[in-house]
DNA sequence: CCAGCGCAGTGACCAAAGTCGCTTCCTGCT
DNA sequence: AGCAGGAAGCGACTTTGGTCACTGCGCTGG
């Protein structure tokens, strides 16, 4: 049984997992909690790659390939993880040639995920992907109410612009701006979407 | 056997091997020539996802997770393919455990690939990317002469661009203002690196 | 020979992105 | 109450990226 080869741990909000560049000897599976998967730049920048929940698996691919971390993951809140060593996993694979097919769709979706990343960075403004970014939350979270969708944005702006790939002050402007466009209403953290259709809008305007 | 059930396609250059968004029935595999995957954008930009030749497969994730092709894929010369049905290629799999587990080696360097371009993207300019492709190319290509490393360019400005997720014009003028601190010669496609200290400086400048 | 085409060079512009420096607000702590 | 630190607002500015419109070159097929 896989079970009996696992390592639980435990990790507090804030905590790395792991940093990009070390060496791999296992894999790692949230039993609780969230992490984020980022790049970090020299110059301090940030960008996310991924954010996973319960029941998600983290840095699949080094386990199988033997090569360092691709990019760093931290704990965004309490998080349990369960922890696999490569070669229980490798034996484990080879008895059950099942898994690794399914890992290998969990892998599409990750690569999947990538390639939307490298779209938006290569052809959409920050404002585009800020709105795109407004829509899936709204989607997901938001509340209709008299005066729209509301919904709260579920981290800092800093913490967002690393979503994006860009700076603090882009968001802050952006969401400005659309609030003077009269698309939003932005109360703090507070946002309210007035008319989704124009911000769709926007988002088809290939510019 | 594998070679039985699969069917060899024989594509010329600038022929669509497949295009993003269609659904996926198999695994090509190359036998011979090379494949450029890409993405495009609504208002007609490319972005090059990777560059394969022969040996490599091309698309393993669609047949695995039943999903539409992420990308499209051009053919960059004579090119012919193995082609694998869906079913074959999974049913193989199951036969032989050791097989999925190697193409998920296969799919980690890809993902290690498209990281690393999402990094490229968001993290630095285009200058700094356009010196990085260089110092590949002189590195692969290259040749040791009086006046420093030589190589040609392996396409025009505008294959390049899309390489580097940008346009035309950005290549030009990089170029121009890489001869003008004298750290290349360029003439047409004939590349000479005459200081690769400066360029890697220039990588080095977390600016 | 030359018309047409694809590729590259180039200047004038414009818009997006990013930087800096500061202010303001809020919150928790002493 | 007063202070420290984090988050956000904001204006001024620079740099980068991208667009447009054009020119010029060199090759190829009538």
């Amino acid at each position: 049984m896989l079970a009996a080869r696992s390592v639980r741990k435990l990790f507090s909000a804030g905590e790395l997992l792991f940093s990009e560049g070390e060496p791999c000897n296992g894999l790692h599976i949230i039993a609780r909690g969230k992490v984020r998967l980022f790049k970090t730049s020299v110059s301090g920048r940030e960008q996310v790659l991924s954010l996973n929940v319960s029941g998600e698996s983290v840095a699949e691919i080094p386990v199988f390939d033997g090569g360092p971390y691709p990019a760093s993951a931290v704990a965004l809140e309490e998080t349990e993880i369960v922890f696999i060593s490569r070669r229980d996993f490798n034996a484990y694979c080879l008895e059950h040639p099942e898994v690794p097919l399914k890992v290998l769709t969990v892998v599409g979706a990750r690569l999947r995920n990538l390639v939307g990343i490298i779209e938006e960075l290569s052809f959409t403004t920050i404002r585009q992907r800020l709105i795109s970014l407004l829509l899936k939350l709204a989607q997901s979270e938001g509340r209709k109410t008299a005066r729209g969708i509301e919904f709260q944005l579920p981290a800092s702006h800093q913490e967002l612009a690393n979503q994006l790939g860009t700076v603090r002050e882009l968001i802050s402007r952006n969401l400005m701006r659309l609030q003077a466009e009269g698309l939003l209403d932005v109360d703090a953290r507070q946002i309210v979407v007035k008319d989704v259709e124009g911000l769709n809008a926007i988002l088809d305007t290939a510019s």
